[in-house]
DNA sequence: CTGAAAGCGCTAACAA
DNA sequence: TTGTTAGCGCTTTCAG
């Protein structure tokens, strides 16, 4: 086995709290005390066991951050500003995938890793509002994504209506009139409200269009085979959108390079709206116009909340936090062919992040 | 704080060790007996305190996988990769990056987390030979990426060099001659042994061509964005070349950007080929060809090998093993418009799986 | 400023 | 089949 407090303790000559002491900077040790241990130390090639200390303290400093899926790179994206958050706060994160399973969302959320991470940051597809009242764990969870939930947690949300609504408006004021909609759930179970789908309704109608059910299309998954395949099934059955507004960026990337295949034109035959801006949005041969939500807002206020829950700091009404987005125009609605990655950064819009009803 | 074993055996009116074997399917348990601390366990919430019990194991079944940066969609979908590879092996993975900094990959692979992960797999890119060998911790390493080492750890790692001239190689047989090398590096420190880049040489001599090191552009980093800041500053300064070889698919999306921005053809001016066969390379306006190293192949291999230490079943020499890469022809390099993601999966080829000189 | 001892919650001998 | 008990390595009172 390793070597413990109690080896170096003997091989300095000291106590085992001294040593201890040394280990954790505790001040008040004499300097030469100090280098007695330190040597000891470095001798036997001591390294704490960071387990026996969380056990003892009762906390680890790991937090954990499930998404639907690794490999979409907004969330590798959100992934990488969460590491970063939480290394501000001396927090490792442990990052899982729950692969867009209910299943797996359950079990991340009740029983995942128990005692061994401090909290969890989820951002769930599947769960539904009953299985988060359900929930056994007492560890803190903060929840992220389109969903909101009845449940009394944390949530951390763009809102994503708005967004969308500003998307087809966009859309609109371009003068387009058919605007299709890729990305709408084909669950078994009730279709939960999807507040894109509904911003994008919203819209129209307030537009003064009408929002034609044909130019809905479901997917099963959320990447970018998905995106093709809806907008190739679009297409086949005979309709002519002169946009589309897709759910994310992986579907309408998926979607644009249908339309290419077909020889469409983009924008001028259809004009393409994502979500997400990931950073392959800005470097397509067509750049994609998308609602880019500020994911390192979304990242920090995740972990501020989960960690002033976790220090006990704040046992405040969970709330819902909305952090701010921006539209970014580009090429695939005609905006500008600017250099992609230079002179837009107007910094996102400011959030809401005034309390709202709690949600349960 | 939590309910404990105690706990549970108190109001079940047991010993602990009844409760324990309950919680761990001891099978020698009478079924009321069973029933009885079910029901206790039930009515307490009690849920098992892993870090507990990690320390009366000495194990956590954790593992750690440390890559560069999460969001270079390679990582992330190599992280999904092991992720799963893990599972099956019941272990959890807790993913970090190290943002490319020599400073973090020698920290994650020193003192990492000591004690918490069982044993950890590093994508380095400044880590030096010199930094493997001092390494203090005794707990496994799999090494996994471009750069070769003589440290005493197993390698998982396409053979680049090879990989490498196979691309050159498609590219010459093309007909093309000014075949430019994007992404070698700049850093301060000796360069590293390039493997890419050594492909790249050895193919363009070996084809009668000379490689010049005007058509060699280093890059900051590996993103689109350093990709197409070397494309212009290639064709800035005057070069024409007719064909690109790019380190990775990043760089290779970020340059056929800026072809595409200055108006050139890709591939009719100039061929485009990248390393990786991220997802996204399938779907742009022009898909694009680059050598597809069998991710699945390289998480399985680094996590067998790793778990094999963890259970001791090995402790065999480290070995170096080479999984299957192959090289997928698409548009940018004049490929059939094949639909992406469909009809191109003959398998890669298999990979030299034999034991090599050991590293050390 | 340093030492002794208790105990975090669990597992695994060993006993019964 | 179930109970008792001794630690895993650490932090933390409490004394000295």
């Amino acid at each position: 086995m390793g070597v413990s407090l109690k080896d170096v303790a003997q091989r300095a000559g000291v106590s085992i709290k001294t040593v201890s002491n040394v280990v954790n900077n505790y001040p008040h040790v004499t300097p030469q005390m100090r280098a007695k241990v330190q040597q000891a130390i470095d001798e036997l090639g001591y390294r704490p066991n960071l387990t026996a200390r969380h056990l003892r303290k009762g906390r680890t400093g790991i937090i954990a951050f499930a998404v639907p899926e690794l490999g979409n790179p907004y969330f590798a994206e959100l992934a990488g500003a969460i590491i970063d958050a939480a290394a501000q706060h001396d927090y490792t994160v442990l990052v899982d995938h729950t692969a867009g399973l209910r299943e797996r969302e359950l079990l991340v959320c009740q029983e995942f890793r128990s005692h061994v991470i401090d909290g969890l940051i989820l951002s769930p597809i599947h769960l539904e509002t009953a299985d988060l009242v359900a929930r056994q764990e007492t560890s803190p969870l903060v929840l992220l994504g389109e969903r909101e939930y009845e449940a009394p947690y944390d949530q951390i949300a763009i809102d994503n209506v708005a967004a969308a609504r500003e998307a087809v408006r966009h859309l609109v004021g371009l003068g387009r009139r058919r605007i299709a909609f890729l990305g709408s759930r084909t669950d078994r179970e009730r279709q939960p409200a999807h507040l894109r789908l509904r911003g994008w309704r919203e819209e129209l109608v307030a537009s003064g269009l009408e929002p034609a059910e044909t130019l809905v299309v479901a997917t099963d998954g959320y990447g970018r085979a998905d995106g093709a395949a809806a907008m190739s099934a679009l297409l086949d059955r005979g309709e002519r959108p002169d946009a589309v507004f897709a759910y994310n960026d992986l579907i309408a990337l998926g979607a644009m390079r249908t339309l290419i295949e077909r020889g469409l034109r983009v924008p001028d035959d259809i004009a393409v709206v994502g979500f997400d801006d990931i950073e392959e949005s800005r470097f397509g041969a067509i750049s994609l116009t998308t609602v880019a939500p500020d994911k390192h807002a979304i990242a920090r206020l995740a972990v501020d909340r989960l960690v002033e829950r976790l220090s006990g700091r704040s046992d405040s009404e969970p709330r819902r936090i909305s952090p701010g987005y921006e539209l970014v125009v580009r090429e695939s609605t005609g905006g500008g062919r600017t250099a992609p990655g230079h002179g837009r950064d107007p910094g996102p819009r400011p959030g809401d992040d005034s309390p709202t009803p709690p949600p349960a």
